[in-house]
This record gives structure tokens, sequence and C-alpha cells, in this order.
DNA sequence: TCTGGGGTCCTAGGACCC
DNA sequence: TCTGGGGTCCTAGGACCC
């Protein structure tokens, strides 16, 4: 059994294993061994495989229409993305970890680090790591890796080994630094987190392939030839912490809701109809967090894919004289933006809406130029209004909404593969006979 | 026919100030 | 001939992550 200084941090990192495909399997037993895509909105291009569809060599990011032939000749089973049913398997997952570990820090939808810190006086690193991933199987039927280091970076790279060697059994202890640099030895410089395509490919010029050769370069030259970041990493790849834990994640600074057509618009009004829409759930994601905006950007484009069209790409952005949390206005500065920008003549392929400048509730500065009584009259009105709105959407989505997004959706997203709401909608629920 | 969406952090360079 | 130096703030763009 491996063992670690008193007080030295341990982290481990617990990954679902194909996570989307997983979620998609679970519901479908009569899948179990048969190859599962699923696709991005829009049913675009492949964001996850099970392990049939990639041993079949399928590669993440590729466009569906590119594989048109495997997925017939093999009988790929195809997914468009059910959202709804993977947020709330992670909560079932990460609400199993957060009552078998002190500390969590849910790092995406499929991903958390626990803090491990003193737990081997009383079970062994290995252990904990079984436990944790027979329990998240029992309670939710996802299967899990779990990898364990002095770091994320190595907690990461343990985990990348605890996947790629079944004899691990999915769980992998790197808190021995002989056993550090053995796997890093094995494991190509690109595959470390935080080292990217670009980054790699400029590692490798320099001769530095493997993670030990980049745990082994100077600092000074890391940071000299390329970043901090970089420095960090690598310090991290030797078992020094450089990420501080964080028990309250930090407040998001912009929020972003965009999407791409399901057909190309060519309208103004189509335009407007989808802005409105973004702008609102943008909005809506805004008071979730309890904050309030004080600037707003809105963009459009063709598509940048269909080379032979013509091409048009405008963003515009506002400040806000006082920043706001309430639909309407934002919904109306869109608007406000959009207008201006638009040509018409083109295929627009995308829209978007940002929130920028974003500040807690307690923060909002009153505007100083503006008269006392001006300010005054809403007294709270808008707060009011848009937590009734809230509190409706969230018993059943989008009764309450701007007349703006009304009708139906011009710019709604092809799902020709979607699944169930099997986990949040009665009538969906899986049937045991 | 057909290529996702949503984030973070860092750096370089320009504007501006004294 | 010889044309400062240091600081801040902002923005755009690049890199990364899942």
């Amino acid at each position: 059994m491996a063992s670690v200084g008193r007080g030295q941090a341990v982290f481990a990192l617990v990954d679902c294993n194909n996570f989307y495909a997983s979620c998609e399997k679970l519901f479908r037993p009569d899948l179990r061994n048969t190859p599962v895509v699923v696709l991005s909105n829009n049913d675009g291009c492949v964001v996850a495989r099970s392990k049939e569809a990639k041993a079949l060599g399928i590669k993440m990011g590729v466009p569906v229409h590119h594989i048109k032939t495997e997925i017939n000749r093999y009988g790929i089973q195809v997914f468009s993305s059910n959202y709804t049913l993977y947020g709330d398997m992670s909560r079932r997952v990460m609400n199993t970890l957060e009552a078998l570990a002190p500390r969590v820090d849910v790092y995406s939808i499929d991903e958390a680090f626990l803090d491990l810190t003193g737990i081997d006086r009383v079970v062994s690193f290995e252990d904990f790591g079984r436990e944790v991933k027979n329990t998240v199987y029992q309670n939710v039927g996802l299967p899990v890796c779990v990898g364990i280091a002095p770091t994320r970076t190595l907690a990461k790279l343990a985990n990348f080994a605890a996947k790629k060697y079944p004899a691990t059994g999915g769980v992998v202890d790197l808190t021995d630094p002989a056993r550090q640099r053995r796997l890093m030895a094995r494991v190509p410089v690109e595959e470390v987190w935080g080292v990217g395509r670009k980054l790699s490919a400029r590692l490798q010029a320099m001769g530095i392939v493997t993670a030990l050769q980049l745990a082994d370069t100077h600092l000074a030259t890391l940071r000299k030839q390329f970043s901090v970041v970089l420095e960090r990493t690598a310090r991290e790849l030797n078992g020094v912490p450089c990420v501080p834990w964080e028990d309250v994640p930090a407040p998001k600074k912009q929020i972003m809701c965009s999407r791409s057509f399901g057909r190309p618009l060519q309208k103004l009004s189509d335009l407007e109809e989808a802005v409105a829409h973004f702008a609102t759930r943008a909005t809506e994601k805004l008071r979730g967090g309890q904050q309030y905006a004080g600037e707003l950007m809105v963009f459009i484009r063709t598509n940048p894919f269909k080379a032979t069209a013509p091409q048009y790409s405008r963003s515009a952005s506002v400040k806000l004289i006082q920043p706001s949390q309430d639909s309407r206005v934002l919904v109306q500065q869109a608007q406000n933006l959009l207008r201006p920008m638009y040509r018409e003549g083109f295929d627009y392929a995308k829209a978007g809406v940002m929130l920028g400048e974003l500040v807690e509730v307690a923060g909002v500065q009153e505007d100083l130029f503006q008269a006392a009584a001006e300010q005054a009259p809403d007294n709270g009105r808008s707060e009011r209004l848009m937590a009734v709105m809230d509190t409706i959407n969230r018993r059943s989505r989008a009764t309450v909404y701007m007349a703006r997004e009304a009708g139906p959706a011009a710019y709604a997203m092809r799902r020709e593969h979607l699944s169930p709401a099997y986990t949040t909608c009665w009538n969906d629920l899986p049937e045991v006979r």
C-alpha cells in the first residue's frame, strides 16, 4: 500500500466511462453489446461513443454524415443528445459521491474531484477508490473510473491509466512517486491535462514526447517559451499542487446561449424570434445564479463550412446603464442590437447571446445620473415578476414566455434520434413487465 | 443535404497617464 | 548624432477544458 506524508494533499478524479453513451445504454439493456454513438446538437457530429463504437474506429467529433457507411454496416445505434437525461443522471452520480467523500468539486457533467487528504489513516486509497466505483454502479448503474494522486493533473493521469488498462479494474492509486514516473514514461505528452493539439505539436518539435519528459523539463524554460500555465502543469506532474481547492464554486463571469438552427434562416423576424429565445434562456441562467448582467452581446452568422455560399458574420454589444436580470429588458436590448446588424440575402446558420460584466445581487450599483424618482417606480416589481415566471417554468417548461419568442420555432434543432425522458417525465418512465 | 455548445485563463499590444 | 520610463487599463485573440 502506498503511503503519503501526513497532511499532504491527495485528490481522486472520478470520471464516468463514455458518459452519454452509457446513459443511453442504461435504459436499453437490449443494446448491451451494440456500438452506440451520441450526436451533438442538431445531430451534427459524434460527441460520445460506447466502447464498441470506439473499437470500430469511430473518432470523436467526426460529422455523422462521414460515417454513414459504418453506421449501416455495423448496425451502430445513433442517439441525439438528450441533455435532460444526462443532467439528471449526472446529479445522481454527484449526490452519491457527496455521500462518500467529505469534499467534492464537480468539475463537469461527468467528472468530479474528491479531496481524500488524510483518508488513508482509515482505509487505503485503492480500497476507497473501489468502494466509490462499486457504490456509483450500484446506486446509479453507470460505470466510472477512479484515479488517485497528490495533484489534480496526476489524478487525471491516473484516471487515464485506469481507463486504458483493464487490469487495473478501473482504479489507480498514483500516490507513489516511483509509480508516477513509470506511468508518465509510457504516456504521450498530448494526454496530459492542459496540453492540447497546439502545445503538443510545439513540445514534440522540441523532443518532448512523453509526460515524463515534460515533467523533467526546466521550469524556467517552459515559462519563457510557453507560459505560466504550462509551467504549473509541469509542477503538478512533479507532485506539487498548483490549483487551490475551492469549496464554493467561483461565480460565473459570462453566460452564453447560442445554437445552430435546424435549417438556415433568411428572415429578420425568424432571427428576432431565435435571439429573443436565447436572451430569455441566458437571463434565466443569470437569475439562477443570483446575478445581474452589465453587458449584452449578440452575434449572427452564416455557415462557414459552406464555402460556396456568401458569408456574413457580425456581433454587437451594449453596456447596460444599470445591470439587469429582467428578461424584458435584455430581450429588448438584444433586438436593438440585432436589427442594425441584419442584412438581407444570407442563409443564417447560427446566432447567440452572451451576458457579461456579471455582478452579484448585492453589488448592483445605482445609476448616479438618474433621478431617484425614475429609479424608484419599479420598486422590486421586476424581481417579483421574474421570480413568478421562473417558478411556473420550473414546474412546466416554457409555460410563460416573452411575446417575441412566440410561434412555432423556425430555428428549432434537428433531433431525429432522441431517446425518451426516462427519468424526468412520468409518461416516459421505463416499464418493467 | 449534413461540421456542438459553453466555459476559463493568459498574453500581447495599444491607449493613456504622469 | 541624440527622441524616457514606468505604470494601469482595456481588448482581442489564442490556448485549453468537457
